[in-house]
DNA sequence: TGCCTTTGTTCAGATTTGGTAAACAATGAT
DNA sequence: ATCATTGTTTACCAAATCTGAACAAAGGCA
């Protein structure tokens, strides 16, 4: 989970123009998308609902359904309702965005963009709507401990300590969800891997080695009985 | 009431020039939303560690702190990592928006912009962020009561009470079914396990626990002699 | 009122759960 | 091949928690 990349993302591209399809659509493919296409608003309803993509790049003005009506539509279904919509159009006009916007669209485009751009607006969606994990920053902190995912590093109050990699990762799963409570399944699967089969005991002997590494600070990971353990701030506040 | 104030958004508002934070402020509040304010990229990591709003409007061009950084640095702590973020600037320059959105803003507006737009663009991120945070209903409240079930943490007036596992499982079983007279074999079902044979006064003595707990509500888990528990805000009233 | 049923509360044994050390296994380096 | 490091399991202990029993209190009813 924690090198996973928003690389794999499968994006469904809309307009009614071929040369803009194929330019999208390679130049997302260079960069590792899998990408599906349409060219008309029924196709891409009709891709939306089967193939599930990540994200929906949607131009606005096509022949028959236009883009704003696709939105609706899927905003309509449930299995595409939280599907990330990217608008492009080529027009600029204020009341345009706002009937895109309101319309379901996450974010709106006027043509003609540069493909960066685009790919950066792909990117801050999907970091944020590609599941529970995965903010590809390099370093995340909590209060005295932080973690470094790049260098692999752990540090508490700035000094670098020592961690084999389980416990990294560990630390890491419960950190990247504050407060949060995760079972020992879930821990299991986030820092030995999924579907790995290991007591579950084997997760207090990690904890409680990363708690004597991280000390003073041991409390900010927090045993909830019969449940599992939770990182957390104020845990170490009040003892 | 039962129902709370969260319709409405709590916006952290960030610029160096008054009068903009003033207009954003002053329309925002117009439609309902809790606006919070800050002058500088210091204040804004202030408010947002401590006030936890619910969206960023940043500028991009202060003193000291830029926007992008201030940015950064929210997106390395894990408590406001996943905080939307929408950038405001003056410039629209292709290398600057690509930076914006690099530094985790999750959208980016060139000023001069307008109100609409902006609010149409903040109404589409904390739908996102909304509906996708909490996979489920992850905090339950009633009254002074609230129950989060991510956190697996019950709170009266705003401070933590310690509550076993049976206990918590008990109040989620009762406070998810306000007012509806849950008998003890339901309760065993809900809060000890389906199947699970225990003599029935055991809940009276889970109940007990809870009610000395969640003091001075006592009184909202209210005893139906002959059927079983009710949690109920409007037992609490009459006394 | 007096009787009987239901509920509140306390408490102690039984049971479950978690902390930790140590044994054991696997992996990788020299 | 040997050793060091890391991961996993196991075992034992301590602590938290559950639960049934016992008794007190309250409620309902004739």
């Amino acid at each position: 989970m924690i090198a996973k990349t928003d690389a794999q993302s499968t994006i469904l591209v809309v307009d009614d123009e071929p040369d803009i399809v194929e330019l999208i659509t390679y130049n997302l493919e260079q960069h590792g998308h899998r990408v599906i296409s349409a060219s008309n608003g029924v196709e891409a309803l009709e891709a939306a609902k089967s193939q599930l993509p990540d994200l929906i790049v949607l131009d606005v003005m096509m022949p028959e359904l236009t883009g704003t009506e696709v939105a609706k539509r899927l905003r309509a279904q449930s299995e595409t309702a939280s599907m990330p919509i990217i608008m492009l159009t080529a027009r600029s006009e204020e009341a345009d965005e706002l009937e895109a916007l309101g319309a379901g669209a996450d974010d709106y485009i006027t043509k003609p963009f540069s493909m960066q751009v685009l790919r950066a607006r792909i990117h801050a969606l999907t970091r944020r709507t590609s599941s529970t994990k995965g903010e590809r920053q390099s370093v995340l902190s909590m209060g005295p401990i932080s973690i470094d995912f790049n260098e692999h590093r752990a540090t508490v109050d700035g000094k670098t300590i020592q961690l084999t990699i389980t416990e990294f990762r560990l630390l890491c799963a419960l950190i990247s969800n504050p407060s949060k409570v995760l079972s020992r399944p879930a821990l299991i699967s986030n820092a030995i891997g999924p579907g790995v089969a290991v007591t579950e005991r084997t997760i207090d002997v990690h904890v409680t080695a990363i708690r004597k590494k991280i000390a003073p600070y041991s409390a900010m990971i927090s045993t909830v009985r019969g449940v599992g353990y939770r990182a957390d701030l104020l845990a170490s506040v009040e003892g």
